[in-house]
DNA sequence: GGATGCGGGGACAGCGCTGTCATTCAGTCC
DNA sequence: GGACTGAATGACAGCGCTGTCCCCGCATCC
């Protein structure tokens, strides 16, 4: 019951620790007979591997790193906790264990991150997420140890995916265009918008899905466009200057959850209320978002599944089995809740609404 | 560059391997210029020992594991997410590191993750965070296996904590008693509560804390406590019954601020202004209180400093340093934000508010 | 002078697995 | 019939460290 090792159980099944070994670790070579004898044994002995000496012998680590640039404790963080635990629950699945690191904001220290990750642990893999999953360096320093890493929500657009890992994400562009479109469907015309982190590529791609959906392609008032980092605090600033322009806005997009949080709280001090006289719409689902006043109208990305797909594919991929897909695309969905709704006065920004409501595309 | 061993080092420092682990455990019998040179050999090989080889051979895994469970996607989680960037810290500057395990709400398969924990992984610590930390079967099984444990904000005080690992807390009779008096001072007396998960000690202990400073042991109108969860949605129903009562609080304390946010919820819903016509309160300053309208009064723990302080123990005691305390209680503050003013109507309720203010004890 | 002690350091045997290669025993083929 | 094939299994050598034991040389003590 203490510690079992690999030769008591070959002892009680009578064969070689190497075929235990095997059958542990569903190598085909060994009879039905003998594969149940082992198993029987494995079980009388409440027998666990250890994982040091597999790793140490063998190739494989079972091992994943989940790394994030903690150091804000922003509402967001949430998103890395999901993330987590889908990862782990894939791990669990695949007798793999999920070692989280975090890299202080600043530091830049790569180096000494990868080492560890690399030589010391061993990982089989690593899940990165913005902004880290967009650095360079740290893509170029994990590509040149061999790491196989997975990215989740990257930057670069599978053109340019210079073997720097596979991806993960929702079509942003599209989530941004239809929360944009629910809007407008609503009757608003006058759709404020709040930008994401400029170096994260998301921030680009919903602010496009925004501009393609309200202007399709044609002038834009950029008094409507403010920019934020995706941060609560970032978003202050710029839900003010959307709120206190002379013709204000009927509706304020925020290129996520936090910030769509920023502009309810702005809203709230200046007495303006939602949705009566401004619908405010986030992206990403928080667990928060349900719970702010009034609840949130935002996008749901399935972000546990997606943590669950980059363990999965870090697993299946040590096993052998290489995925040849660069990037994988979940769906994500609209969840209507309170904070939005027709604006008050339907027509009284006609002069500025567009003619028609331009086609999907 | 790619892969340097511990016999690299030996033989470009001119020494032994054993000398080179002793220089790199900081271990006594080395002279200061092998120790020098050792070190010089090992920056300039970029040398890292492995992990696996480490903790094969010797006693220490380097690991430590932070189980919790998981399942809901709560609010409350970024509790767990703040303890375990903490942790990570520690560990980072211990040469540890972080594994996270969840286990699924309902499953009581303890055994499997204790044998995972002890035999596969074999960590030098687990850190254990309610509900988990109280439950005694799986105490019972960890210190089967002797492994170390820390458990944050445990239920058994001190008194009958029989070996059952080290605990670490705020002291949440304290807690609850001052932002009471915070609500008193203000002028509250009718003051509501809303209970803590029952099976979690630092429910019971903030409802003392509540009852001491509000009744100072006197009678207690029931009407004024409602049974909670600790999770948003728990904490809706027991919102409604407060408020929809006749006379109706001035004040609802929550035991967190999960349940604060639901009373922000129900008192919108109903179209109570806060704290106009309502003052509430929680604890815990989760990252998301200061961000619901209007900002939460709560008490903060330093969450991110007791989750070091697990891990530091855990690294600590393994390196043969033994801690004799069995709790360490970490000091909390008052956070005073928007949700709380002195109620309308001064001395509207004083038929029902006690004679005088009752000393503090 | 021999016993004793101690700071400094090496030899060596594993830790518990996996990878590689060898071996055994049926069947198969011409 | 003898060489060949392939499935099932075992022998054995590490993986890269740490723990234990041992050795050397020098100072100390009667």
């Amino acid at each position: 019951m203490s510690k079992a090792t690999i030769y008591d159980v070959a002892r009680v099944a009578n064969v070689s620790i190497k075929t235990v070994s095997r059958v542990l670790n569903g190598e085909p070579k060994a009879s039905p007979e003998t594969r149940a004898r082992v198993m029987e044994a494995v079980r009388s002995l409440n027998y666990t591997p250890s994982l040091s000496a597999r790793a140490l012998s063998g190739s494989r680590s079972f091992l994943i790193a989940l790394v994030s640039s903690g150091g804000v404790s922003d509402n967001a963080m949430l998103y890395v906790t999901e993330l987590q635990m889908g990862a782990i629950q894939a791990c669990r699945a695949g007798g793999y264990h999920l070692l989280t690191e975090y890299i202080d904001g600043g530091a830049t220290d790569f180096g000494a991150l990868v080492e560890t990750l690399v030589s010391t642990l061993r990982v089989d893999g690593v899940i990165l997420i913005p902004p880290l999953c967009d650095d360079p360096k740290l893509l170029a320093l994990l590509a040149e140890r061999g790491a196989t890493c997975v990215r989740v929500s990257p930057t670069l657009d599978g053109t340019a995916d210079q073997n720097w890992g596979w991806g993960i994400d929702i079509d942003n562009y599209q989530a941004a265009f239809q929360m944009t479109r629910h809007l407008m469907d609503q009757g608003h015309r006058d759709i404020g918008f709040i930008q994401g982190h400029p170096k994260h590529a998301a921030a680009a791609q919903r602010e496009a899905g925004y501009r393609d959906a309200l202007f399709d392609g044609g002038p834009i008032p950029e008094r409507l466009i403010q920019p934020g980092l995706f941060t609560f605090n970032s978003a202050l600033p710029a839900a003010r200057a959307l709120l206190e322009q002379k013709r204000r806005p009927t509706a304020i997009f925020a290129a996520n959850d936090s910030m769509a949080m920023a502009v309810l709280s702005v809203a709230y001090k200046m007495g303006i209320p939602v949705p009566g006289a401004l619908s405010v719409a986030g992206i990403d689902d928080l667990p928060a978002a349900s719970v702010v006043c009034p609840p949130l109208t935002t996008v749901r990305q399935p972000i546990m599944e997606m943590g669950a797909a980059a363990a999965r594919f870090i697993i299946n991929r040590t096993a052998g089995q290489v995925g040849n897909y660069l990037k994988q695309v979940f769906d994500h969905s609209l969840v209507v809740r309170e904070s939005t709704s027709p604006p008050a006065e339907p027509a009284a920004h006609a002069a500025f609404s567009l003619a028609a409501t331009p086609d999907f595309r």
